[in-house]
DNA sequence: CTGTTAGCGCATTCAT
DNA sequence: ATGAATGCGCTAACAG
């Protein structure tokens, strides 16, 4: 019924053996030969049976790229850079030669989902994995995430992360594109900071993330340096983690998500009426933030500024249009696609930081009188 | 090095069949030998060869999940809504159990990526393909568009269509989940004439497109019943495909993103300086098209209506809100998942229409005067 | 309910 | 440059 590449060679009067070294094209065929099979497999229609190749090769033609929620452009937008540089163009024929299978796997922020996901690509074999977005700062998830990267790494497979600081213990066997969170954090806050503004609110991503912690610190940073922090300076010295910031009244932890925002603004205004600017989490966790202040009888940026992350395409369109801070998503993600495909080389140390612009627009402004 | 099912087996004293039985559940086992083969799955940290599986069952546990834009969150939602029906909740242990692998895959809108993904898919020989967004309407590619399903379905993959009427020539073996984009864009055409508004300008997605054809054959059927519509009825009858509405200065075409939507909105404003709303191809469009129309100095909704399509999560947060069509898109792609697990029955006929219903929001109003 | 036996389709030694 | 032989790790009949 389906045909095979024995078939193939039949028709093509050759050995299984030449037909597969022809379509791998990893070894010395006569030009002659070649065309003759290349011929055999369009009159058959012949398709490879993936499984069994990666069976003999001990390897698949599949990668992984894990995000947090798919319906988030900010993870559509990585996810489809990354995948451009690895699916390959195709030649049109749609025969599809040496391409690797480019796939998208939603966690949808579930640690465990995280770990099956990653099982059931360490099963196929996959040749490597691609890890977005922020990752859960739970102690027992982070070692099982450890062991299980390991345990991939071993096998061959390539680990990237993107846009996520690599783990801890991790080995020195994966590359990692790391956002400049904090500082861009740090930056969006000063210039708040620099506009006048001295109560500000901050709503922010779910805890136990270090997305959320990263933009966290750096916002405190600001307000430290211009001495407004409301807390103290926080537990730990050097490390940074384990940071505290639970008790400030000015900060409330949700998903994010639109929701999150309207709620916790809400919440915040109730907190603290004096607020004269607040910041979101990111640029979704904003627009929910702008629709509570705008509800709430106020006007952005007169009554209230409004500040968001990460620059999505909808951020320059809000009314008035967002300020926040600009990550170049499209070329993260194509930089771990490279890098999981080995067409790029590793950052020095493993790890690159990159960098993240403050976008100055219209949400906002100086504070009123 | 690697752990195969034999060592488990050895380690469990019993045969590699019973393991495998274990692992697959589809097979009665004495609970006290599942028990001792669970153990020793864990002791050794056994993981399936997927490869190796799927070659020996001639099946995968692969479902491919093919969109236009993974960056363009009508995708995304539909997907991730797509994908938590497949990928299965997990069990907490990361072992990964019986669960399948559903992946996304990014054709870009490319006809020749849509057929490499699927041959990818077939190589793999998944187990179901769910097929998302419009179609290209070009008569090879959909001829092979339906030799390629014809195969993949002949060798036991199933095929959905989510938000996507089927093919033409497709056999009946698969399901199709058809968005009522006709039925859409009448409603909402017609909500803009009664509200008064004689001259409609029309954003239109890329030609050659099923959802662009449709949408804007239900605004031209909404102006005709009206007697607005500024060309003849079109070329053939019933079909009503291969109208040409090429020649309406009233309808401008180009990709389902931001920056046509603010182009095409340019242009428009130049041809016919008289529109008092604009309907946009969708949602994304919109927003372009509402930046065009602030950036002439001009008002929405008083100087000028504007419209989408979709409902998309941020159009409740333009200012003013999107008057706009919703898709259920959750429902859609969850209910396209269930068909592709087989876990819900196709819908009679394999063909279910799903309706979209109008939102009225305040980016539409009475035309001035 | 469990063990035994045979391939699944291909990549890869080794020969030639 | 090509052919022949072997095994990848697992599932699916068959026994029993």
């Amino acid at each position: 019924m389906t045909v095979t590449l024995a078939d193939v060679a039949a028709r093509a009067r050759v050995s299984p053996a030449t037909v597969s070294r022809v379509l791998n094209g990893n070894y010395p065929v006569a030009a002659s030969t070649r065309e003759r099979v290349l011929r055999a497999v369009d009159d058959l229609d012949y398709v490879l049976n993936g499984p069994a190749s990666s069976l003999a090769a001990a390897t698949s033609d599949l990668v992984g790229i894990l995000v947090n929620d798919i319906a988030d452009p900010f993870f559509g937008i990585m996810a489809g850079a990354a995948q451009t540089q690895i699916g390959g163009p195709g030649d049109g024929s749609g025969r599809a030669g040496g391409e690797k299978l480019a796939v998208i796997c939603n966690t949808g922020g579930s640690p465990e989902r995280e770990l099956t996901y990653l099982t059931l690509l360490q099963r196929q074999r996959a040749a490597a994995v691609v890890l977005t977005g922020g990752a859960v700062e739970n102690p027992a998830h982070q070692a099982a995430m450890a062991a299980k990267l390991a345990k991939l790494a071993d096998a061959g497979t390539r680990i990237v992360f993107c846009g996520r600081p690599p783990l801890p213990e991790s080995d020195a066997l994966v590359a990692a594109l790391a956002f400049d969170n904090r500082g861009g954090g740090r930056r969006l806050t000063e210039h708040l900071i620099s506009l006048g503004h001295r109560r500000i609110g901050y709503v922010a991503g779910p805890r136990e993330r270090t997305t959320t912690r990263h933009r966290l610190e750096g916002h405190r940073e600001a307000l430290r340096a211009a001495g407004l922090d409301v807390l103290p300076a926080g537990g730990g010295p050097a490390a940074g983690s384990g940071e505290q910031a639970a008790d400030d009244p000015l900060v409330v932890h949700g998903p994010y998500d639109r929701r999150s925002g309207y709620e916790s603004t809400l919440e915040l205004l109730r907190r603290a009426p004096d607020v004269t600017a607040i910041v979101a989490a990111n640029d979704t966790v904003a627009l929910g933030a702008c629709a509570a202040v705008r509800d709430q009888g106020m006007r952005i940026p007169q009554d209230i500024s409004v500040a968001g992350f990460d620059d999505l395409p909808f951020s320059v369109d809000a009314v008035p249009a967002l300020t926040t801070v600009r990550l170049p998503l499209v070329e993260a993600g194509a930089r771990a696609g490279r890098l999981a495909m080995g067409k790029e080389n590793p950052p020095p140390g493993g790890i690159a930081t990159i960098a993240a612009e403050l976008m100055i627009r219209g949400s906002t402004a100086a504070p009123r009188g």
